[in-house]
DNA sequence: CTATTTGCAAATAATTTGCAGTGCG
DNA sequence: CGCACTGCAAATTATTTGCAAATAG
């Protein structure tokens, strides 16, 4: 599974857009970065996201790539997460959106909801501050792992997020 | 603020039963390291849990510290967050709950809701894996964000979570 | 042109591990 | 008593930083 290049494309120009308006550069590594998020379903990990880009851009480092993200996150071009135990993970995901979670290997997906966009949000958040936006995560059981449950009961293997 | 000592006690009386349950050893160090993150409404990180612990425990080290955080996370006797950059969180609020994430200092308090318990799972996440829980994020500006909002206008300050 | 951004290499911070001794059950 | 647990110190990651050269606008 792949996002589509037709909401890749939508993801970049719109992040062309708003670089040029926050006053920052449209380098090659930085747009290739960006795309390299945008195009993945994985909400993938600095070190990820650099073995990607490497790819097309060999001569890119991985510091580079730590900045970037970092500094696309500052300026709310993305966002990040961190469903487990390993380092942040980004999401290039900007439309309002939801996440399922695999409490066994982690993957991670992103699902919209309009009913989940509009929660009414309890009286007691009140004493605590300003809400603004909400985002649900469901936890659950991926179909891979639950697959792997029925072959081989109950052994809880570990392995790579698809 | 701080979490009732009642509640405190609870956590630590269902703590005591799981880990004698789950076959792990209730050291002195364990108990301490527990009862840090049980009676903080900061989901603090491991350094955190450390300097406190060390008030009580003068000998106590990181590295236990770490080791026990993450073995209790395994038994599934306390969950891990991380809501901003900084490195991750822990939590010993076992009770169904939510979290408040201040955008702007990252403040995270736990809220109840039986409304948000039982949110209806959408058809599209089907297609993802089978769905257990769902654990909802407001995100919002915390009370003490939106004073210092009022009194200098807009400069987001860099403060600690109080 | 010139302020940003990059790649490199080196520094720092965060986390894990090996081992010998300690103590819970 | 034995095996799980601890503290120490050292190892390993993960992430950040300083600086000179490169480049977008």
């Amino acid at each position: 599974m792949k996002v589509p290049s037709v909401e890749v494309e939508r993801r970049l120009a719109q992040f062309k857009a708003a670089s040029r308006k926050g006053g920052v550069k449209l380098t090659h590594q930085r747009l290739e970065i960006f795309r390299e998020i945008a195009a993945s379903l994985e909400h993938p990990d600095a070190e990820t996201v650099f073995r990607g880009v490497q790819r097309r851009v060999p001569t890119v480092s991985l510091d580079t790539v730590y900045r970037t993200l970092w500094r696309l996150n500052d300026l709310g071009l993305i966002t990040t997460r961190c469903p487990r135990r390993e380092s942040v993970r980004f999401d290039a995901n900007l439309s309002r959106h939801h996440h399922f979670v695999c409490t066994r290997c982690g993957l991670t997906r992103d699902f919209e909801s309009g009913e989940f966009d509009e929660l009414r949000i309890p009286e007691s958040v009140r004493a605590l501050g300003h809400a603004e936006t909400t985002q649900v995560e469901v936890r659950g059981v991926c179909l891979r792992c639950a697959k792997e449950t029925k072959t081989k009961r109950g052994i809880a293997t570990k392995k790579e997020e698809p």
